[in-house]
DNA sequence: TTAAACATTAGAGTAAACTATAGGGTAATG
DNA sequence: CATTACCCTATAGTTTACTCTAATGTTTAA
């Protein structure tokens, strides 16, 4: 018990099972257990993973990125802390960069509507195509 | 005088002539004059529309986007304004979304390093997904 | 004047992240 | 038991946004 199959990793995952077998070709799902007949048996912790990669995707980290991040798990019994450590705060260094990133493009999509009336009024003045070009 | 050559367009633009021959194809530059020798022969205005697909790649607008914000900005008699704020605003909320998600994964990344006493024994304590968990 | 730098086209290649198809076997339902 | 739903592998196709190649013609500078 406990066990379920790709279809039910998928739908609580909201993701889809080839999807899912895409991710153990990439190395992001471990090759889980396999029933008598072949067929994949995930357990809970797998529903955890794949809504880490999900989530992690959403944020546009790339697959080998997610990857990179996972591993820190992984390889928990062989890495020491301080591998860890400095691992974690090299990405935490990348996800500001990142959340820099985003911020200025919101800045500037920001001023845009805001300036901009959102009226029925033709777009001639419209603030965002202007913003745009300048 | 005026014209400008593929290369002196690409070099004003910080893109390659391939991509400037691309945006063509793709529907989003106007086919310019050309010279006798069939050369492309650009304008000035040319210049400012690729920079504004620029800008609003670096923001992560689609070069399906893009094409429909030109073409609102095309037709400014017919759009409204409000056409074009609500663009604006529906890859602002997207920005914020991914914001949102990179702030909790900093979060989680800051509790590891935090935690981590970066020393020689193993990291078994410091996993991601434990911090994303907790 | 001739070599380089630059332009043209058509078409192929690339990378990432899926998504779909073919041709099977297995499990669950009535 | 049969039918439907599900799973398997291997492989091919899709999308986006370029990027490169080949074969060839045109400008420009020494």
């Amino acid at each position: 018990m406990g066990y379920m199959k790709i279809g039910k990793l998928a739908q609580r995952t909201e993701t889809s099972a080839e999807t899912l077998r895409y991710y153990e070709v990439e190395g992001l799902l471990p090759a889980p257990r396999r029933s008598a007949s072949g067929y994949r048996l995930y357990t809970e912790p797998d529903v955890g993973r794949v809504h880490f990669i999900r989530r992690a995707r959403a944020m546009d980290f790339s697959l080998k990125e997610i990857g990179e991040l996972l591993s820190l798990q992984v390889e928990k019994e062989v890495a020491t802390c301080g591998e860890v450590k400095s691992f974690a705060e090299h990405k935490l260094a990348e996800i500001d960069k990142k959340i820099v990133e985003l911020e200025k493009m919101k800045a500037a999509l920001k001023q845009i509507t805001e300036t901009c009336t959102g009226g029925q009024e033709s777009a001639v003045h419209c603030t965002i195509l202007n913003a745009l070009e300048a």
